[in-house]
DNA sequence: ATATTATTCAAGCGATTATTTGAACTATGG
DNA sequence: CCATAGTTCAAATAATCGCTTGAATAATAT
């Protein structure tokens, strides 16, 4: 074989940059924490937990991303706590879902499948929803988890999570209708929420887009200090 | 190990295929693919070439772009035409090169590294040069294969392939200022261009942007019949 | 100091997977 | 029927992966 000219070594060595983030990004538990990253910051052991994976192998998926520039680590006491490193990440992780979403038809049927065997859920004009939220007109509500509404939430919307809502539904209003999300179109916690609450005689509707969504569409988030 | 929730095969599975899509892009060699293809519609034997592989390995690594949906295929006659599936694929590409850039250090190094053995070649503002190219004020200059001007190139350029442009000298103006594009910041061919015009006593300087960056910062294209 | 907790590191295992080349094969057109 | 363009297959190599286990490190509390 031919030595190759600097050209090319120069083209190679940049795909191969390249590359190595798209490597990273190559396992679905590693986009599945990308994915819980982009909710906001958290410890390792809660990634592990919502990831339900061992610490140590959450820690392990966590250095290759690291490696790739995609998250960084803080130390904060006993805790080490990762984020994002960056907005260009996030969007990277939606153009990877925008792609999938598009193109590979397996995505919709593995969710009209796992939807199928709940209640049919439809979605939600996040345009009429604005209008609606701001007028009073529905109640928005958040079911994730306390810290991830506190890292950003869509305004107007009340910090519900879903292991509190049987207590909570005291609170909820009988007749207007309640609007849930989650994390994104792929997060059950909306799902089982709204149909918990249908269950109870609400009428409730799924929003599928997450925060992500929500500002990728360029609107705005609002956060909560720290409790 | 205890019998995952429906919960988690869902997600289990969509993550999945978000990884399907990152896997296909986790190649030096398919990312160059992607990023010829970003430049319009090309034949496999045209790739095999413009990518230095063989046919063989080059057909290979197109299935396993087709798999994950970034490209598909036409047959035309003998030839069989590759372009990207979609404009959100060529969204993805730069999604990945701007992480690329902006989180791995490495990057920038080898680009400075391979940079310095030719002339230092500084960049252009693209919203100043808008405006000078309508002014007639400067000559741009598209110096990429001929197709891939015909596919789509800025308005007001000129195509002036590489290989052509030593006898293409006299058309173009002593005094005034040329400016080089070709596929992007990190295709050689804008640099060789205005490497050789300054040895010729030309004033030229490169801009760093390709039509993937044109447009993805909102200017339009312009496209040619196809001769 | 010592114990405790959170995380990382190192080693190892088993298995799979990716890359590439050359040759055989298919399809098209002259 | 032959040349061309592309795909596919077989095979060899190499590499990497993902995960577990157990020890190491680091910060904090007692």
């Amino acid at each position: 074989m031919p030595t190759p000219s600097a050209g090319r070594r120069f083209k190679d060595a940049i795909y191969e940059q390249f590359a190595r983030v798209a490597k990273a990004l190559a396992s679905a538990h590693r986009i599945e924490l990308v994915d819980l990253l982009a909710q906001g910051p958290r410890t390792v052991e809660a990634l592990a937990q919502l990831s339900e994976m061992s610490l140590a192998n959450t820690s392990q998926h966590l250095q290759v991303l690291r490696g790739a520039g995609l998250v960084e680590a803080t130390k904060q006491g006993l805790f080490v706590t990762y984020r994002l490193a960056d907005g260009t990440v996030a969007d990277l992780f939606l153009g990877l879902r925008g792609v999938a979403e598009g193109r590979l038809a397996e995505v919709d049927r593995i969710k009209r499948e796992f939807l199928a065997e709940r209640d049919q859920l439809e979605a939600v004009d996040e345009r009429a929803l604005r209008r609606r939220v701001r007028d009073g007109d529905v109640t928005l509500i958040d079911v994730r988890p306390r810290e991830e509404y506190e890292a950003g939430h869509i305004p107007g919307a009340v910090s519900m999570p879903l292991p509190d809502l049987v207590k909570e539904l005291a609170t909820l209003p009988k007749k207007a209708e309640i609007v849930a999300y989650c994390r994104g179109p792929y997060c059950v916690l909306a799902v089982e929420a709204v149909s918990l609450l249908r269950k109870k005689g609400f009428r409730a509707v799924r929003l599928e887009d997450g925060i992500l969504d929500w500002s990728a569409h360029g609107f705005r988030l609002e956060a909560s200090g720290v409790k």
